[in-house]
DNA sequence: TGAAATGGTACTAAATCAGTTCTATTATTA
DNA sequence: TAATAATAGAACTGATTTAGTACCATTTCA
């Protein structure tokens, strides 16, 4: 399994194209641009108009305009309106009622605890105007100068 | 969904537990400590021993060692060896066999790619090791003095 | 009035995950 | 030597999740 959604990645695909595309565009038109199944990409979309980063406009030339700034949306706020918030392993929400057996002796909780943040420290910092443009990163790797070796998929 | 399956959340555990006791242990006993399915648990084991991380002995006093340094153990590496490498996206494999038929216009791909490499270099930098004992990081973000602010789970 | 769009909800098929089952082999101990 | 406790290996199964459909209603425009 992938660590995003199908879900989370069509509605990068929309949420970009709309960018891109001010006066706004339907849900046929984006299924045919990236041959996407048009039913399915038209829940994601009413899910992100829901959460308001669309606005909606039925109607023969009706369609949808994106209504936050690209800055505003970090791919944490996307994950949970679309799946769940991320976390790391299962465990955690038995943690968080307290309801792990191991709590009080669990060798990796502590660890795990900061791999969780340090993940989630990047969903939350990287925003759509990040993927849009990655030459703009207003990151925290960014403010250190730190260059990450780029190596592996999207090449 | 969470982002480490029950196999690499257990074959941490059972990691830690044999770095904690370096005459071995079985999968009788981590299951019991840890209440975990015996069978399920020892699957894993036997995968753990098959790639190198554990040594394995039969019998009535059989069980496993570990035999490789925390150190030298990266996230990455278990989840390879138990589920499959990480990737961001279900189409990170269609762009690499070039089979994407959005791959010359997609608006995500390089911008998907760089949140790809971070989320692999934490992966690949956090190793065991750290696991056990969080305050010793040989982590890039430590190297910058940079403490990511802990917050959310294993509290 | 018909076509093209969204709104809302419920449903379904396929894939994946988590766990089980079974048989064989090895080693210790009584 | 027989019982027991461990790993080795492989196949199987049930439950959950994901990805995608289907349906009907409403709105808008030509």
């Amino acid at each position: 399994m992938s660590f995003f959604s199908r879900k989370m990645d069509y509605a990068l695909l929309v949420l970009s194209h709309l960018h891109g595309n001010p006066d706004g565009s339907s849900a046929r038109e984006i299924s045919a641009k990236f041959s996407i199944s048009r039913p399915f990409l038209a829940n994601i979309m009413k899910t992100l108009c829901h959460h308001g980063y669309l606005s909606s406009h039925r109607g023969v030339h009706g369609g949808y305009v994106l209504i936050r700034k690209p800055e505003d949306i970090a791919l944490a706020d996307i994950m949970q309106s679309l799946d769940e918030p991320f976390h790391l392993t299962d465990c955690s929400k038995d943690i968080e009622k307290q309801t792990c057996s191991a709590r009080t002796f669990c060798p990796i909780r502590t660890g795990m605890s900061g791999v969780h943040d340090r993940i989630r420290t990047i969903l939350k910092d990287v925003t759509l105007a990040e993927i849009l443009d990655p030459t703009i990163r207003p990151s925290i790797s960014l403010q250190f100068g730190l260059e990450l070796v780029s190596s592996g998929i999207h090449k």
